[in-house]
Formats: C-alpha cells, sequence, structure tokens
DNA sequence: TACCACGATTGAAATTTTCTATCGTGGCGA
DNA sequence: TCGCCACGATAGAAAATTTCAATCGTGGTA
C-alpha cells in the first residue's frame, strides 16, 4: 500500500506513466498496476485515462495530499527512529533561490560541526519549484522567499533581508555614486537573473514602479555568471548585499545601494508543515533560528 | 508495511502476541515475523523479549506513536475518498461514559437524520479506557469529562454542565428538601458508580471535602442498575441533573439538587488530533457543536 | 520435577508481485 | 489519408513474499 501511494506521487510529479516507474525503480506494467490497484481498493478512479496521461481525477488529487502526507510522515518515522539509535545521519536535501545560495554555507557549517554524520545535497532553484520539490517530498528544506509571491503550504523561519545594490565597475556610469535611485539603474545595460526567477520579477517590478523599462543586456540561471561578467568590469548587475559581500569586492567594483524605494525582502528558510519534523529538518530549523538571531536587523 | 504497523497496534492493545494475531485475523507466527520484519527494516529492538512479552523498547513506543498516526491517515484517506463517491456510509464508533450515555442519543438522532447511510457502535467505557480506546484507533469518538483529570492528545467539543443531584424517595430522609448538602448526602446509604468511573472519583471528592465518609451501599458499572434500584424507592443515588430527566422521574421519586459546593463538571465530544478529521467525525463534531449551543447555559 | 503458556523457528504451500513481451489506441507528420 | 510513433494496458511466466500448520525451547509455576 505505502508503495502504491509512492508511485502515485512519482505520478504527479512526472507526470508520465514510464518516468515515474524508472524513478520508482519498477517497470511501467508494474506501476499500471499499483495505480489500478489503488483505484480498486478505494473503489474510484484516480488517473483521468486516455491513450496517454492526462491528469487527476478530483479524487485523485485529494488522495494525493493523503499520500503525501502518510509517505511522508512513513520516512519521517524511519528517520526519525534511525536518530535515535545512532544520532543524526543520513541525507539533508535543500533548494535554495540563486541569490541566497551564498547563505546556505552559513546554515551548513555549523550544522556539520554539531552533526558531522549528515551529508548535504543542495539544488539551486526557483522559489516556485523549490514549492513544487517540497510538496512531492523531494526535498527537506528550502531557502527562499517568504513575503513576496503565495507561499504554499510551509513552515517558515525568517532569516535576513535582501536589500538590492547596483554592482558596477567604479569608473562606469554611475560608478562613482554614494547611492543610486531604481530610474537611473533602469538606464545601464543590465545583467539579471532570467524571468522563472523570483529575484528577476522583483527587480522587474521596482523598474517598472520607477518608469523605466527592463532591458537586460543578459540573463542567466546562475549566480556565478552574472558575477563573472560584472567582474570584468563592462557589465552591472543588481544583487542582494549578503551575496555581493559573499562573492568579494574588488578595487574596480563598487556595490552601490539602491534607493527610491530602499526595497527589501524577507528570505527564510521553509520546511514541510509536518509535526513533528524530521529529525534532520528539525537541526536545521535550530541552526536557522540561532543564524537568525546572529543577522538581526 | 502498513500491516505491519497495524500488528505493532495490535501488540500494544492486547499485550500479547497471540491475541493480537488473533485480532488481526493472522496467526501467531506471521504476527511475530511482522514485527521482526518492522524491527529489521527500522534496525531497532522495538519489543522487549523474554519468554514472553514483557513490553517495548522506547524506540517501540516511539514507533508505536508513528504508527498509530499513519494507521490512523491511511483509513482517514479511504474513509475520505469512499465519502466523496458515495456521501457519508460505513460505522461511527463511539463510547461514552455512564452518566452521558443518556445524552448520546441527542447526537446519533439529529446525525442519523442527516447522514442515514451511518450504522453506529456505542460502547459504555471509563473515561479512562474511552481515551486508550481513541490511541488505539478503536473508536472514532468519545463522551467523556473535559476538565477534571488530565485528557489524552485528544480534541475536545464541550458539550454541557454535569450538576449533581439525590435521586431518592420523596418519602425517606432527605426526601422532601429543596436542596441538600454534600455533607448531608454523605450520611444517606447510596447506590453509586464504581470507582474505576470518573463520575464517582468526583462524588467521592465532593463528599470527602464535605467531611463526610464514602460508604456506597451498592456500586455498579451500570445506571440502569443504579436507577432501577431507586426506582424502587428504597435506595437513593447521585445522578446528573440531565440523566435523571432522561431517565424520567415518577411521583414518588424526587432529584434533589445537591449543594455547599454546587458542583459543576463539563461534559464533551473528544476526538482524535487528526488533522483534517475522517468526514464520519467531522460531521459528529458538527453535530455537537449544534448541540451545545442549543444546551448552552 | 513436571507441566504449561508463550513466543520463536521451520519448511511447505499459497499468494502476491514483478517482469518481459506484446497489444491497442490516439496523435501527428508526410 | 496513411503510416509511424509514443504511451499505457494486458497477458502469462517467473520470482519473491507472505502465510500457515506444526513444532521447538524457555521460563514460570504447581
Amino acid at each position: 500500500m505505502l508503495d502504491k501511494l509512492e508511485y502515485l506521487i512519482a505520478l504527479s510529479r512526472e507526470q508520465h506513466f514510464g518516468r515515474a516507474a524508472e524513478t520508482c525503480g519498477v517497470t511501467q506494467p508494474t506501476l499500471s498496476a499499483g495505480i489500478k490497484q489503488l483505484e480498486e481498493t478505494l473503489g474510484v478512479l484516480l488517473v483521468q485515462r486516455g491513450s496517454r496521461f492526462i491528469g487527476f481525477t478530483a479524487e485523485g488529487e485529494r488522495t494525493l495530499d493523503w499520500a503525501r502526507r502518510i509517505v511522508g510522515d512513513s520516512r519521517a518515522m524511519r528517520e526519525e527512529i534511525n536518530a535515535l539509535r545512532h544520532g543524526l545521519t543520513g541525507q539533508l536535501r535543500i533548494a535554495a533561490i540563486p541569490t541566497a545560495l551564498a547563505m546556505v554555507a552559513q546554515l551548513t557549517t555549523p550544522y556539520r560541526a554539531r552533526h558531522p554524520d549528515v551529508r548535504f545535497t543542495i539544488w539551486s532553484r526557483t522559489s516556485i519549484e523549490i514549492l513544487t520539490l517540497m510538496e512531492n517530498l523531494e526535498i527537506d528544506a528550502g531557502l527562499t522567499y517568504l513575503d513576496n509571491e503565495p507561499l504554499g503550504r510551509v513552515n517558515a523561519v525568517p532569516l535576513y533581508q535582501e536589500r538590492y545594490q547596483l554592482l558596477t565597475a567604479a569608473d562606469a556610469p554611475l560608478g562613482n555614486r554614494e547611492r543610486v535611485t531604481w530610474k537611473e539603474v533602469g538606464h545601464v545595460p543590465l545583467c539579471l537573473l532570467t524571468p522563472d526567477m523570483q529575484n528577476r520579477r522583483i527587480i522587474d517590478g521596482l523598474l517598472r514602479a520607477a518608469g523605466g523599462d527592463v532591458q537586460p543586456t543578459l540573463e542567466s540561471d546562475s549566480m556565478i555568471l552574472l558575477f563573472a561578467h560584472v567582474r570584468t568590469g563592462r557589465w552591472a548587475s543588481v544583487m542582494p548585499a549578503r551575496l555581493a559581500e559573499t562573492l568579494g569586492l574588488t578595487a574596480t567594483i563598487r556595490a552601490i545601494p539602491i534607493v527610491e524605494p530602499e526595497a527589501v525582502h524577507t528570505i527564510g528558510l521553509v520546511v514541510p508543515p509536518r509535526e513533528p519534523l524530521t529529525p534532520l529538518a528539525a537541526a536545521l530549523v535550530a541552526e536557522a533560528k540561532r543564524l537568525a538571531a546572529t543577522l538581526d536587523t
């Protein structure tokens, strides 16, 4: 039964019987039969059947909710019992938005000092993908915006405030300023994240509100790539203050606060709304609270 | 896996491998192997092994908690999906303390009017047994005291206040009074519930506080039996006001309020702290809230 | 000391699960 | 319009697992 529920979750993730079967490590007929058996025991159709996967029925969606919860709880049970015997071990899966990636090290480093047997896997993902991954039990925690676009069903721990700076060469236009306005930034050719990133949508909004138009010269989903371009001294970008500090400024590259308005967004840790949390996730939340205290103001 | 967790719950209920197996509809070796397999997948001992069942290990108790939750959720899933298709059907299992049994009809009658396909099973149990039954997923709801002795992990809906009256023949000692004190009641030979009932412990406490000693002439776990004795005109008892009304007073039997102090205890519906509730339980909670509104004050 | 209750163990039988191979269907491009 | 292709369903054989009846071993008890 539990494995059938896993099949259902995989199917919702992959939207495809064959691929779902593969991720579960079984063949396609096995997964098909599993879903059909679920349908029989529940007495309802769960999947809209055509010649290919179309979607779930209303009952299927509801069952999916329960499946996520039940499967999640059974994994949490295993993890907790294991932790009772062997302390915190295993793998912690985290996804973070690109602008928060640098902050992850502030969490993982003290975490590892306390719990050396935990291994980490960290993905760079959009805020929307983070929520989907969390729904589907593919990550244990996420680092994302808490206050801008709607959050799904998660518990959140605020970590720090994201403030925006223009990153540019000192000898470029605006390079000598102590502060610049969003309107001014709108007239500079920029390297920005791609529009599927919430950070980009925030910056777009701020630029438009200042009456400017958004004309990025270069887009990427990688902050490293953006930063590398800025480093050449020939490009400019908009980055959160903390990230710019972490990446390291040189004599020739300046980070200039952007005002009018001095926009601020909250970044935080999100974890599944499970009670109790898995031990690994609970320890991460504890770490996040400690970190938040040191970052305050 | 799910069935193994059911075995664990059954074992905690029966404290005996053979009986637990029987209630699960399998043989004893099957249940033994199931528990052992659980122990292997979790990598810990769950049961203290002697030549017979001794108890669970700490890890076993923790696993039991998870098992109750996971098994409860999977049943709730089945029930909810079934309700989506066929409306509310199936069986609602309720346990009530004896003094609240008469009130059950106030819940079941309107419930059945709304949902005619639901069948009821109702047990008379002590307040402690009700909590145990709920823990072990053997009942869907209970009717018990909310305010006197510690309640377990449940959600509660207050229903009504229990006030105490002396039930006695009009021509017996105290039979002509408008009110009597607990001290006076302490001097009358009484029919009371057995001491495993919380109602009895409450009355004991009140009698002792009034300086009297508790000397029941007759004890039973059945309110019907107590009432039948009172009906003969030769015995007296202490009953909640509402129950006395429901059982029906005759010209010769009077219900006399007991004061000093005018003790009051809250009775309510308790349901498992599951979110969401099963549809059957949720409907009962709705009914209880309606009833509570009509009973107010 | 002998018995008894209880849970573990064993080995065979039954059931369930899983796989490979193949079928049928609907969509899509030539 | 036809033919191909991707996808999920189906069938049947093989493998894995679960379950059971029978029996054993161990403590506790008379």
